[in-house]
DNA sequence: GTGCATCTTTGCACTGTGAGCAAGTTTCTG
DNA sequence: CAGAAACTTGCTCACAGTGCAAAGATGCAC
């Protein structure tokens, strides 16, 4: 195999090829995410997408399955974001913070942008909304990898890999952890509306922290027990 | 309202159009479920869903929006199910106990066995298991309506129930415990296979309470201190 | 039971999705 | 430059999903 490459090298070499494709890729997108902002959810084609972006209508499906795929490909973006901060945490580090750690990391304007709109912006849309589903599970999934890894660093044969540390625990945790992050979320769509200054994005990642404690605490002492969210400002 | 019923009223008087509409509903889902054990996910239509069901194509999608949908009824009732025991336990009783009973009142052969089905079949397609992906989050959301009953019990207005208790600590909590129910039932597959005896039920059972006890901890104690999974004997 | 209002099924037509295929075009490699 | 490999594109086809209007089933009042 290639020396520099994990999965596929955008590092060392990027080819002519991959540069188009790239390119096309984010032409695609970019050009979903326009005709959502314009058109509104549900209310355009592939072959409106493929114009927009300059292709054919096959050469589409020749990157993506469908529309939703290409609007999610942003949140698969966000979430792979999240899951390198995550990733670089140190490995002796509790996972709870770590996953705090790399959630605080996405609560920055470019990151969060694309995410917000095309959240609120799909919330009518249960196509869209499914999809998203999609991309938070598969984010799931990648966690419990990442965990996994930490727990059994070197195993070769990777035999013990597959059901060595306890399963359950690591699912349970990674799953509560996504769904966590993903309640903050909605509660700050819901207060601030996708709204990106400064404030906003301070309240989000106190959410986000807030999140994680419960969590950490299992959730300890009923709802609301005397602040009902902090006063922010 | 009438006593007897919540939000419609089968019991009282079954009608003649609500008898036939319940019967060709499950007419549709079963003929979809025989079909996906036969033919394999994604090798059949909806016309052989139709024709199966004995009515026409135009009539499935009067009772589903697609093949997936008519699966992922099965997923539904599964979870309903679930919640009706939520909600029947009582007001006072801590949210994460009652969700532990509720779960467990799920590992009985009637329940599960449908669902198990569904889950091992689905495994491989992605379609299938996005629709699941949504039974569970629509699950979720009638959690947190649930809980959020419980702490503001007796509001007439409803403004403050809008985001009267901490909102984030209800969807947060709800999450994770769905989250928590779903990794018991990964695991639960991964070593059991959908089997439906006694110890297999045993064990899925055990593996929920497990879960509900890792949630209520924190997640406490990296994985596996010394046990990584609790003996079963 | 007759008649009427209402709900349900069905056939038909039409737009859009998604994938296979084969011929073109671009990029890579020696 | 020549051949290989990758990418794009147009064509075609089966299938999904929806609007519409006619036909059928059911419920209700008289």
């Amino acid at each position: 195999m290639p020396p520099t490459t994990s999965h596929n090298a955008p590092d060392s070499v990027p080819t002519r090829r991959e540069l188009n494709k790239a390119a096309t890729r984010q032409a695609i997108t970019d050009s979903a995410l326009g005709l959502l902002r314009i058109q509104g959810p549900g209310n355009f084609t592939v072959e409106d997408i493929a114009d927009a972006a300059g292709i054919s209508r096959r050469t589409f499906f020749n990157y993506f399955a469908s529309t939703e795929a290409a609007l999610a490909a942003v949140t698969f973006g966000f979430l792979d974001t999240a899951l390198r901060q995550f990733r670089l945490r140190p490995a002796g580090e509790p996972i709870l913070e770590s996953a705090r750690a790399a959630l605080v990391e996405l609560a920055d304007p470019m990151t969060v942008a694309p995410m917000a709109e095309l959240y609120s912006l799909g919330k009518t849309n249960p196509q869209l909304s499914r999809s998203e589903l999609e991309a938070w599970d598969h984010c799931t999934e990648q966690i419990i990898d990442a965990a996994r890894e930490r727990f059994a660093p070197a195993t070769d044969t990777g035999a013990a890999a597959v059901v060595g540390v306890d399963e359950l625990y690591l699912r349970a945790l990674a799953g509560s952890i996504i769904s966590c992050g993903k309640a903050a979320l909605d509660v700050w769509f819901a207060r601030c509306g996708g709204d990106l200054s400064p404030e906003s994005l301070a309240a989000l990642r106190q959410l986000l922290i807030d999140s994680m404690t419960l969590l950490g605490s299992g959730f300890a002492g009923t709802a609301s027990p005397s602040t009902p969210f902090p006063d922010r400002h």
